[in-house]
DNA sequence: GGTAAAGTTTATCAAGTGTCCTAAATTTGT
DNA sequence: ACAAATTTAGGACACTTGATAAACTTTACC
């Protein structure tokens, strides 16, 4: 592992397609395809660039329009970064969902699948990117608190009701630990997958050994008591 | 847990008078002091209410002294940044001596003071509460990715080295893979530590998973093979 | 075709940023 | 006592930021 290293990222460039847009109600459709660019536009430099860089004058720059237009269509910029909120929070809704809803699928399989669903985000790098940006303006921005915080209980949901599932048994407390213990470790590796180059050279190696600590995990949900 | 809730952080005011201001060389006393205060001020600044926060005025007006004086002591806004690193890094680096250079511990014990070590980290916050702003710069800002990398490679070092003595045969990639995820274990644990407020009522539940998390992955270094 | 709403541009505002500069006053080490 | 280091008090620079308001253009619909 070298000491000192050039800057340079291995994502190129973010494409945010799949992310959810919904449309406003009863606007007019060049209107909504107009706020889609611009959330667009806004979370591409959110994640190239950084929070500071996702001015105003940057987003509208970025999409071809000028300035005014962009103060049109969000009055404010509190208003913009709500919305791309929205926009991210109703992806991960989606994501999960697929997981919940998967026909005929017993709790075991389900948590292997929300586990491999995690671990496939780690190697796409697709959530990692807007997440430390968004966690650190939680801190002092208390709408992005109320937005993360529903993020993360939304992400946590279906895998405390799988857990809740296979392990009745358990006082409510102690899954909801087990479930939070599971999410840190993911949100840990997120932060080393996202930290990109230096780290990797081991991403496999250390792939596998997150397959093994989770799978020691389920185990533990299935045939032992929780301290 | 509440599904909206409102602002408010367990942690009113940050205290850094354990974190390491090392002297420049050649320096009048007094002027030292004076960095001291500077640097405390900027990351009272930056924690206390993020990057954005942390002017160069603002620094000046919170402690109390002229715009002019701060330039004096930080040339440019990149000297002050790099002087706070310096001083977070040295402040992990002398936590962590403590841990390896304990008098007649074997490597078990000092994996165990380790992991208790960063646990109790969680439990007081201290390091938790500039991680976050540190970590979303280190995406955009190539300077200080680079002091965040060192400050990673170095918090990683001693627990390499228990690991090292504890299994000699393990080929280093797969070593190196173990220890990453114990780290990135504790970095998600530490993220939703800092999360404060919402998470408060099953931190206990969730330490007692975490420990039992950590004994199974020691014991997995102890008596398993690793995949 | 006319009309009202939606969409877009243009221009401007006050405020904040980092950096640089000069000149003087004060404190400190020796 | 003397020189160096530190601090104060300003001002000015070029630049960016979010927000506002007035004009102009396009679109939808009767």
């Amino acid at each position: 592992m070298p000491d000192s290293l050039t800057f340079e990222r291995k994502i190129q460039a973010i494409t945010v397609a799949d992310l959810a847009f919904p449309p406003r109600e009863g606007g007019y459709a060049k209107g909504h395809e107009t706020r889609e660019e611009i959330l667009r536009a806004a979370l591409h430099l959110l994640v190239n660039s950084g929070y500071r860089a996702m001015s105003m004058r940057k987003i509208a720059a970025a999409c071809g329009m000028k300035l005014g237009n962009l103060t049109y269509h969000f009055p404010t910029r509190e208003d913009l970064v709500q919305a791309l909120l929205d926009s991210v929070i109703s992806s991960y809704e989606i994501e999960f969902d697929k997981i919940m809803h998967h026909p005929q699928l017993p709790p075991e399989g389900r948590l292997d699948l929300y586990c491999e669903t995690v671990l496939e985000d780690l190697r796409t790098l697709k959530t990692t990117r807007f997440f430390p940006e968004l966690w650190a303006l939680s801190n002092h921005d208390p709408f992005v608190f109320e937005r993360m915080h529903e993020l993360y209980v939304r992400a946590r949901a279906p895998l405390d009701e799988i857990v809740a599932d296979m392990r009745a048994d358990l006082p409510a407390e102690k899954r909801a630990a087990l479930v939070l213990f599971i999410s840190a470790a993911m949100e840990g590796l997120t932060v080393f997958a996202g930290y990109g180059k230096p780290f990797e050279p081991m991403m496999p190696a250390l792939e596998g050994v997150a397959t093994k600590a989770f799978k020691d995990l389920v185990r533990t949900i299935r045939e032992e008591d929780i301290p």
